[in-house]
DNA sequence: CCCTTTTTTTTCGAGCCTCGAAAAAAATAA
DNA sequence: TTATTTTTTTCGAGGCTCGAAAAAAAAGGG
C-alpha cells in the first residue's frame, strides 16, 4: 500500500527533524535551526517550545566560545539528558561490556567484563549478558523501567529486522534470539545489530564531511566485517545484516575458510590466514578460532624487516581485499573506505597489494576516491554506534511516533 | 541541510501518490483509491476532481468485468492520454529505436533501423539518432514541443546524473554527452538510462509480485549487463550506473576480458568468451566485438548433443556466473535472478553449473529463494522500462511538482 | 411504477499546521 | 537614557485533511 502523508505526519516530521538536528549540531539556536531546517521562525519557535515543555530539550547557557554582538543573544538549545536512558551491550571474541546512556549521549556507567565466549554453553551467554545489564543498571542508578531502548552489537550475522544473532565466529552457538530473550527479561525494546554496521553510524557521525553518502567500514581482525553506507543509508541485506564482505570468492575452490567453504577473501586475509600463510602451513589447514594480537604484531615485524613468508602472505592478504574492493567497487562505484581494528597494526604491508589489485580491476577507475583511513580501536566506535542508534530510535519513536527516519533500518 | 516539511508539500505528495496509484492499479475508482492511499473520501475526492479539471485524469466508462452491484456505481479514473507525451529512444549494438508514447502509456509511433554502430563515428551516432526522434515525432504528429521528456536507454556505462553515455561496448567512442546534445537539439528534458535499469524497472512494474523489493537482472549477451533492485529501489554506483557485474573478477589475472582486464566474468560468461573457448582458442585472445545469435544456437545444439569444447564452454561460463551471484548475494543476501536476452537459450547448458557454484558460496545459504525467470528478448522489456521512467518523471515533475518519489534515481 | 436499500461521491465545518508580518524581548552602542 | 540590532514570540490568514452528513446513482421489491 502506497501510504498518504497524513496532516499530523507534519508535525511529527518536523519534530522529529528538529531533535534530530538538535542531536547533530550539538547546541544550535532557534535561528541555526530555522536555516537548517527551512521551516519558519514560528514554526521553529512552536515546536521548540513544546518540546522544552515535554522535557526534552532545554535551553543551556552560551558557550564560552560566544561571539559577543549587538541584538539578543542567541538561546542555544541542548539535549535534556534526564529525557531518556539507554543502553548499550558490546559482544565480542571474549568481551562483554555493557554501557548506559543518558538522553544527551553521555555515559552514565560501564561495565565491561572477559568472557571465554568460545567455550561458554549458551545460557551462560545469556546468563552473562543479563548480569552484565543488571549491574550496570544497578551501577547507573536505574532500573529497567527507566530504559527506553537497548541496542546490541555481536560480532557476526544478524537477521535484517535486528532481533537476533544468526552466526557468529565467538562462539558455536548460533541462532540466539537476543532481542526476544532480553525483552522478555526486562521489558525494554532491543535491537541486535551488526558490530561493522555500528562502526559505520559512528563514523558517520564523526566526520559527516568525509562519510557522508557512500562508504565502506572493513573490520580486519581475524575474520573480515564489513559496514557499506550507500546514498546516505546503512546497508543490510534483505534476510541478514548483510555486506560479508569476507566472504565473497576469491579464488574459487581456494583456501580453506572459518565457514567451510573455499577461496573466501576471508581465507587470505583474516588474521588467522595470514598467520598460516606465514607459517607455512597448508591452506587447507582448519582455521584458529583466535590469534594473539602479539602474534600479529611480530608477523608485521617480521614482514617489515625482510622479503620471506611474513611479507607473502601479508602480500597476499592484501590482493585478496584488492580485488574484494574492486569487485564492490564494480558494482556501488569506488568509496572512501575506513579500515578499523587490530589488521590496521599491519595495513601498511598490505596497502600496496591492495592498491595494486584494485587497479587490476574495474573499481580502479576513479582512482583519487579510494582513500584509506586506518583507526586501530573499534571499541570505542562500535560504542558510539550502538549509543546513536539507540537515541535516534528513541529521539523518532518517542518524541516524534509515527515518522521513522532515514538510517533506521531494523530498528 | 535536512528540509523541513512544508506545509503546501502535503497536497504535493498526495497528488503525486494518486497518480501514481492510477498508473498502477490501472483504471481504479475513488474508493479503491481511498482504500489504497489510506486517505479519506475527502481527500480523495478534492484531489481526483483537482486532476480532472486538470486535465491528468479523466472519468472513464466501467469496463466489461464489472461486477454489477446495488448502489452507486463506481467511476474508474484513468489517465488522460492527451495529458502529455513521451519519448523513448534505445540505442543498442547495430540496433536504434525511438517510440512516442501518450501519457496513458499507450504506443502513437515507433521507428526502428539497422545502424552500424561499431564503425559509425561519434556524429554518425548523434545524428541517427536526431534524425530518428524526427523522424518519429512526425509519424506521431508531434513537435518537439509537445513532448514533455525523454529516456534514452543504451547497452553500457551512464553516469549517475542519467546524462551521458560513459563507455558502451557498441562503439569506440565513449563519452557521448547525449542528454546535453539531445536537450539543446529539441528542447526538452532528457535522461540516459543503462539499458538493465529499464529492464529492471519493467520487469518491477510487470510483476510486482515477483519482483517487489530486492531482485536481479541479468543480460546475457555478448557482454553482462545487470540491474540491481534493492529495497525497492534501483540501485545505481555513486558516479555511474553501478551493477557492473560483468566486471566483477571471477579469476584474478585469468581470461582477457573486453574492458581489457583479466578475470572478469564477462571474461568467461559473455558470448565471445564462451565461443573463444568453444573454439579452442587461447582465453588471452582479443574478443570478437560481436558475435552472431546463430552461432551461438548451435554452439548450445553442439553442448546438448555431446561432452565436448562447447559444453565444456558452457560449463565454465556457468561457473563464473555462480561465483560472481554468490559474492554478490554474499553482499546484498539471495535474492530472485531474472535471466534476459539471448544467453537464455542456452541457459539449460548453464543453469547446472551456475547453481553448483552458488552452492559453494555464502550466498548459497538461502536456497529457496533463489531461482530463474528466463526472457528471451530484452528489447521489450527495455522500452516497457524506458516508458515508464519517463512517464513517472513527468507524473512527479509536472503534476506534483517539487516532490520527488522513489524509483527516480537521476530522473 | 414508485419507494426502499445500498453504495459511491461530494459537501461542509472543525481542527491543525505552517507562514509572513508585526510585536516583544534582550542585548550593545552612543 | 535612547537608538539600534538581533532573536524570539505572537497573531491572523490560508491550506490541508478528516469525519459526518448530505447528495447522487444505481438495484430490489411490492
Amino acid at each position: 500500500m502506497i501510504l498518504g502523508v497524513r496532516h499530523d505526519d507534519l508535525r511529527k516530521r518536523n519534530r522529529a527533524m528538529v531533535i534530530a538536528a538538535v542531536r547533530r549540531e550539538g547546541q544550535p539556536s532557534r535561528t541555526d535551526l530555522v536555516s537548517r531546517t527551512g521551516l519558519s521562525h514560528s514554526t521553529i519557535s512552536a515546536i521548540s517550545s513544546d518540546l522544552i515543555a515535554e522535557g526534552v530539550l532545554r535551553p543551556v547557557k552560551s558557550g564560552e566560545n560566544e561571539v559577543v554582538r549587538r541584538g539578543r543573544p542567541q538561546v542555544s538549545l541542548g539535549l535534556e539528558p534526564k529525557a531518556a536512558t539507554v543502553l548499550t551491550v558490546v559482544l565480542l571474541l571474549n568481551t562483554l561490556s555493557a554501557t548506559v546512556f543518558d538522553y544527551a549521549g553521555e555515559i552514565v556507567a560501564q561495565k565491561r567484563e572477559r568472557l571465554s565466549t568460545l567455550t561458554a554453553s549458551r545460557d551462560e551467554l545469556v546468563g552473562a549478558v543479563t548480569h552484565m545489564i543488571e549491574a550496570v543498571l544497578q551501577d547507573a542508578g536505574r532500573t529497567p523501567n527507566d530504559v527506553m531502548r537497548m541496542t546490541m552489537a555481536v560480532q557476526g550475522i544478524t537477521d535484517s529486522d535486528a532481533r537476533a544473532m544468526l552466526w557468529t565466529p565467538i562462539t558455536p552457538e548460533s541462532d540466539i534470539p537476543f532481542a526476544d530473550i532480553l525483552e522478555r527479561r526486562f521489558g525494554f525494546p532491543v535491537t541486535v545489530q551488526n558490530d561493522c554496521n555500528m562502526i559505520a553510524v559512528a563514523l558517520r557521525a564523526r566526520d559527516p564531511e568525509r562519510y557522508r553518502d557512500n562508504f565502506v567500514t572493513l573490520l580486519l581482525s581475524n575474520g573480515i566485517g564489513m559496514g557499506l553506507v550507500l546514498r546516505g543509508e546503512l546497508f543490510t541485506g534483505a534476510y541478514s545484516s548483510g555486506g560479508e564482505f569476507g566472504h565473497m570468492i576469491h579464488r574459487p575452490g581456494g583456501a580453506l575458510c572459518r565457514c567451510g567453504r573455499h577461496g573466501c577473501i576471508e581465507a587470505y586475509a583474516g588474521n588467522y590466514a595470514i598467520l598460516r600463510e606465514a607459517a607455512g602451513r597448508s591452506d587447507q589447514t582448519v582455521a584458529d578460532a583466535d590469534v594473539d594480537p602479539q602474534t600479529m604484531l611480530e608477523l608485521a615485524q617480521d614482514a617489515r624487516a625482510a622479503d620471506g613468508p611474513a611479507r607473502a602472505a601479508f602480500t597476499r592478504a592484501g590482493e585478496a581485499i584488492g580485488y574484494g574492493l574492486g569487485s564492490l567497487f564494480a558494482l556501488i562505484d569506488p568509496a572512501p573506505v575506513a579500515i578499523v581494528g587490530p589488521g590496521t597494526l599491519a595495513f601498511d604491508m598490505m596497502e600496496p597489494s591492495i592498491r595494486e589489485a584494485i587497479g587490476q580491476t574495474a573499481g580502479g577507475q576513479h582512482d583519487a576516491v579510494i582513500s584509506f583511513d586506518l583507526e586501530a580501536d573499534e571499541m570505542p566506535l562500535i560504542l558510539e554506534g550502538c549509543a546513536r542508534r539507540a537515541l535516534e530510535a528513541v529521539d523518532n519513536e518517542l518524541f516524534a511516533p509515527g515518522y521513522i527516519a532515514t538510517m533506521q533500518a531494523g530498528a
